[in-house]
DNA sequence: GCGAGACCTGCCAAAGATGACATGTAAGAT
DNA sequence: ATCTTACATGTCATCTTTGGCAGGTCTCGC
């Protein structure tokens, strides 16, 4: 399971409270890569105790615990960072719908595809305007994406964002060509 | 839900049965986009049968039942798919893992992205020669991934590429101004 | 004729995810 | 003092997904 992977990674970066890891799942980390509720992590967060993989190593106000990963836990994560890519479940409802975009009318086609143009922009605007607060300011933890991952994000937008126009021109050309 | 989204738009595209669009998701969709099993696709389409959004159509051969969209599964799909972007469930293991890669060792890190430069080259290739065929013999249907889609991929995957190139300098300019 | 393999559908137990509900604590504002 | 809000953790019913098991059908080659 993958949300145990989420969890060692960012308790790897700096150790936190259940409650804690359960916002980054609000954040970019949720946002880009990986939803989790709060019912799902503090669960998760027991099983991994039982199996060693992390540990509790402060308790605090508010009945609060700050977990740590363990070196056991270190060694699953490091195993699954350098696992054969391309080997997971893939369940991604972005890519399906652009999948089954051809089966809308061509000029609705168009239509969605020029809201993915104008959604693609936001984001990379968004993406952007992160980059330069990381370059003004370097951070370390994780209340941030690692530039690593900005840098992914904003490339991988673009990339849909140039797609997508010519996508829009790929169709137009082809319902021409049709009425010809 | 979307795998009924998913078999809607298998089923816009051409009716099937539900043999059928078990195995799509054993090729370029399921790579791709979504994956299913067959003990998941035989309830849901009854499920839609239910709802009224896809009806059979026909009773062949081995108990086999052809299933088409309804006039309201069309509708359906149509609104799902001119839905705003960036709306449903994230969760992508392979973007996940990208995040949290920055939690290895910087020579590990290094190793895993020329892990994943090749992965990308693979895939590459695997879409180039994919879009030549269609571009040799152009197809009607749902046997081989539509043009857009296929491009899609394409630029992606070229994107992650250019992407994992640029990560590795970067990693090796951060270790080497660190010991210097 | 017979066996292998593709075709075609299904049940069920277990695991995982979602959302409603519940509970209590500390800090800061008015 | 009181109230609101963020902090912090949890239960439970429900739904979805997965994987193992099961069973019958048609075709084709030998």
């Amino acid at each position: 399971m993958s949300l145990s992977h989420a969890l060692l990674g960012l308790l790897a970066i700096e150790p936190a409270s259940g409650y804690e890891l359960s916002k980054e799942f609000e954040r970019d980390l949720g946002r880009y890569a990986w939803q989790a509720g709060h019912t799902s992590v503090y669960p998760e967060l027991i099983r991994m105790t039982e199996q060693g993989l992390v540990e509790v190593t402060h308790e605090g106000a508010r009945r609060s615990r700050t977990y740590a990963v363990t070196d056991k836990g270190r060694e699953e994560l490091r195993s699954w960072l350098l696992a054969p890519w391309g080997q997971g479940v893939v369940r991604n409802e972005q890519v399906l719908r652009l999948f089954l975009l051809e089966a809308l009318e061509p000029d609705e086609t168009v239509t969605a595809l020029r809201d993915l143009v104008e959604h693609a922009e936001g984001r990379i605007s968004e993406l952007r305007r992160l980059r330069e607060e990381q370059d003004a300011e370097p951070r370390q933890g994780r209340d941030t994406l690692g530039q690593l991952a900005a840098e992914y994000g904003l490339r991988q937008y673009q990339a849909t964002h140039d797609w997508a126009l010519w996508a829009i021109e790929h169709v137009n050309r082809r319902q021409g060509s049709d009425s010809a």
